[in-house]
DNA sequence: ACCTTTCTTCATCGCTGATGAAGTTCACGC
DNA sequence: GCGTGAACTTCATCAGCGATGAAGAAAGGT
């Protein structure tokens, strides 16, 4: 408590890195426990040990804090890569097994910070729109290859967004509680009828 | 400016019912415009014409008039209804429809409010999934009567939550400029089959 | 040794959500 | 008519928020 008196005063103490650092590990945590609006810049300084103004020292603004701390956690990119190199058949299962299980294991961070914690103004739903454009939506489409690609896509993607939502955010069941096989079973096909499958008839 | 000197003094001038009406015109009309972090009691009580005090009078606390301001607008529950009414034959098209037509012409109000704007604290998402539980997971439910009923309501809350975020939240294209028939002929059968197609095959 | 850069603290600003007291007007019993 | 209590309105004020700016202390180049 008393700890520090006299030398506590203004001065570098860390390498700075070490202080952004902590200040991150904070923000990330509080950030998916209490979502954007309930977590306060003082709180993420406690956490990290820090003076409230070191936080806009770094990052300027709450957003750019936020900002940095959704970086994506490089776990995500690896597992979309080994959804392309099987090729087309089959992908269905494996775009939900991978969506899934990344989701369970993660403690559903990524995605639910971005969707359920989302700042007011709406840079974080661009920023995740245009990593799912480059990311999935483009590639899928290249992969296609028909002359409705893009719309295959897209409806691949709505049902990513719609699983994610009803699972993780707001977890309607049955879907929020089902095993991961029941999901693969049931949705693998679906999103696979998406791509693969005959539409619009005459 | 100067226009109401002594005679504007505490006391009662309506009846009460209108100021609560007035706070709720102008609450819904900011928090559908400016979601629910940018919007502030201050911003309602001026838009309303009152003081900021009596939002809290009538309403306890922000996320009281949060909760106020999204009951149902009294619009969606007949074009539910209008759902049901045609039996279970081409019941995919028909929710496709009404969905994306009330979304479109509603300005994307009731659900946009819902999920872009949430408070903090999950308890608009926890009024939401009761809602789609009672109104539309049940209802399917029942009219299929078949042993994995629930799994294929849910299967359809999927895709209607995917559509509506891919549309109206995110906007991931093509989806969100998809003329409506467009997406009535791609989601409508893709719904229909959740409900009455075959599944998980041996 | 100097001086610059980098990190850190503190004081402070305007604004927010929220509370409590005091004031004004209305509806109703008498 | 006239209290009287309830409903409504205003004001002053609180703690806490995001954010800024000045100033102090350590590190590093020269």
């Amino acid at each position: 408590m008393a700890e520090h008196r006299s030398s506590a005063r203004p001065g570098r103490w860390r390498s700075g890195a070490e202080s952004k650092q902590r200040i991150l590990d904070a923000a990330r945590a509080l950030f998916r426990e209490q979502g954007y609006g309930g977590t306060t810049v003082r709180a993420v300084a406690a956490e990290a040990g820090v003076d409230p103004a070191m936080v806009f020292y770094f990052f300027g603004t709450k957003q750019g804090l936020f900002a940095a701390a959704i970086e994506m956690s490089a776990q995500l990119p690896p597992a979309i890569e080994s959804i392309f190199t099987g090729g087309l058949d089959g992908i269905g299962e494996r775009i939900i097994r991978t969506l899934v299980e990344n989701m369970d294991t993660s403690g559903r961070a990524p995605l639910a910070m971005l969707t359920r914690s989302a700042p007011p103004n709406d840079q974080s739903e661009t920023l995740l729109r245009e990593y799912i454009d480059r990311e999935i939506t483009g590639r899928l489409a290249a992969l296609l290859g028909t002359p409705d690609a893009a719309f295959r896509a897209g409806m691949v993607n709505v049902q990513l967004l719609g699983l994610t939502v009803a699972r993780y955010i707001v977890r309607i069941e049955p879907i929020a509680s089902s095993p991961v096989d029941e999901l693969v079973n049931r949705f693998g096909p679906l999103v696979q009828h998406c791509l693969t499958g005959q539409t619009t008839p005459p």
